[in-house]
DNA sequence: TTCACAATTGTGACCGTGCACACGCACATA
DNA sequence: TATGTGCGTGTGCACGGTCACAATTGTGAA
């Protein structure tokens, strides 16, 4: 008896207490593995509902148990390479763990998109949310607002929601900065990130207290907005009017950016300059020469954050695995200073 | 009177209703602008709703209206820069549009996680999918399985779904090749991406078409993975083996490691070798020297793989705007032929 | 004043699932 | 035989909206 009625809806767990001749309370018992159903039952309902290709409906089950088994991700900046690690991780584990994420992007920062966007998650009713908008002002909105929810963001300013990540940033930047100083560089120059950026911010620090720490003195750094294309234009300007041996740049591709401006000035990395990043983009190492960079874990960071997100959620306590450290990676585009030289162009 | 009653649940429209002094109805009518409320009675249930700070339960719409609002994005790879791109503009048109996006990733691309991910996402009870899965294998699944809502994939072979953007590369990977042929270049390899991937064989064969067009030979394709560590692989056989004075790269990323292996070898590009590459990634115009590639809109093509799922979706027919053309970008990767020498290495 | 008709509001059922509770039955125990 | 216990299953309602339909009120013309 292939029944086979669509009659217009989906078929229900009724339908399927129907065709297996048992209640729709034993439909849901099976569903949800209750362990006192007689085999013969179970398989009987089992069959029914591959008979009736029966898929449980999950708006009903929400509201029915009040769950939406939903986190929301809210993330700016999602074309950049860390976040976007970030977000499939969180992604992997939530489904493996039977939630749905519902993301929402940012395409500028301000106050009016962000509300925007945590409201049309939150309007989804989501359980959680994992917010990876590192920029400051986010987190103005969010203090701000009252979120009726438990949240983690990856970049805290040390609030409410729980930290992920901010201490690595400045550990990374020392060590990055102190490799430098350790070549003999004296005259090290930072291409910051944006301002309102709390990781830039933190590398900066981080940069600040080392150089501190070394009892050197620094140019004010430079502010630059992430891009390869503002670091070609940074390493423009610096060749013009600034004594340096050595460039910290905040992240990677401002830092390959910068390159590019040198090779075009005709400068040799690193005998006449040293450059060094930040995060180890994968292409960090093809870079001409491969670039020195601070190495990070972003799948992991992504997956913590998760975790910590499902703790608070269940009000436990954030026993959770350690933050990810930061990794020096050194490649070729750092070397030993120039003996105290001006930098003016040499031959090739 | 500040009523503010907690009592565990959240507030409902009945507790609206009962706060306005209305029906529950009439609140719902409020909800959904229903043309024939008084004035009055409108603003008593806004007040009201703001005074409890009220959030409609989307479960219990879905349930009862029989729509979630929400379309699936299914995506492979989602760590490369072009789907990524895609994936946010997608987001971004699907909330403009009052839809949810619930995402799932794809670690591999294997059979099992294929379904496993689909599953999930009808689970949900999605209304509509984006495929960015460019696999073949994906395809084959999607063959072999009946999806229960209309979808839209961005790689389409020809099949059911509708087709965003296949033509367009094989397009692409002519434009290049026609370039290089222009240079005087008949030596030409192409570094392709995996054979399974879809547009992997679309730039194959746009580039054997143009090959062909101009009655020249080439050596097989060399198979690799979209990665900058096979790029550089890849160079460091083709110099101990090959004879050619170009390289077409099927993506940026292999080109960049292709330049890096060049450059450890001594080569001059585009001297010596002509490199091109396909995307247009922003790094590109920054790599030594900026690379000569092929530039896709990328949030055209989510943007426009939207309008079709919406479209499909109400059973419109597809007139939506053409697909965005891909474009080839000269830049200095890319030079004259050296003279039909072979390849030794030359003083820098 | 009366009536037709439109505007506005209310009533009750229903969407699909899970929960609390009740029921029947087999079996062990006194 | 009467009673208690636990397993397997069924009944009815609640969850928070929307829909169809009914009821009430307001308005203008006869």
């Amino acid at each position: 008896m292939t029944a086979d009625f669509p009659k217009g809806r989906a078929p229900s767990i009724r339908d399927v207490a129907r065709l297996a001749e048992v209640s729709h309370q034993t439909v849901s018992r099976v569903l949800n593995e209750h362990p006192s159903i007689r085999d013969s039952t179970r398989a009987r309902v089992r069959l029914a509902m591959e008979e009736l290709q029966y898929r449980p409906n999950q708006a009903a089950r929400a509201l029915s148990k009040g769950r939406t088994r939903t986190i929301g991700v809210l993330s700016a900046s999602s074309s950049q390479y860390g976040p976007t690690r970030c977000i499939a991780a969180i992604e992997d584990a939530a489904r493996e763990q039977g939630y749905f994420v519902d993301t929402a992007n940012l395409a500028t920062a301000d106050a009016a998109s962000i509300t925007g966007a945590l409201e049309h998650l939150q309007d989804q009713n989501v359980e959680g949310l994992v917010i990876i908008a590192p920029q400051v002002r986010v987190f103005d909105v969010l203090a701000g607002m009252t979120l009726d929810v438990p949240y983690v963001s990856l970049h805290s300013t040390g609030g409410e929601g729980a930290d992920a990540r901010a201490a690595d940033q400045i550990a990374g930047a020392r060590l990055v900065t102190r490799h430098l100083i350790d070549l003999g560089h004296r005259d090290i120059v930072h291409l910051a990130g944006p301002q309102d950026w709390i990781e830039a911010e933190a590398r900066m620090r981080g940069f600040l207290d080392e150089i501190d720490h070394a009892d050197l003195s620094t140019h004010p750094p430079i502010l630059g907005d992430w891009t390869a294309d503002f670091g070609y234009f940074a390493g423009q300007e610096l060749l013009r009017v600034r004594d340096f041996t050595a460039v910290f740049a905040a992240n990677d591709e401002m830092a390959l950016g910068l390159l590019h401006a040198l090779h075009d000035a005709g400068l040799r990395v690193p005998e006449d300059v040293s450059v060094v990043g930040f995060d180890d983009i994968p292409l960090a190492r093809h870079a001409w020469p491969p670039l020195t960079t601070v190495h990070q874990d972003f799948r992991a960071t992504g997956r913590r954050a998760l975790a910590l997100l499902l703790a608070q959620m269940q009000g436990q306590s954030d026993h959770t695995e350690d933050p990810p450290v930061a990794r020096l990676v050194v490649r070729a585009s750092s070397g030993a200073v120039p003996g105290r030289n001006t930098l003016l162009p040499k031959r090739y």
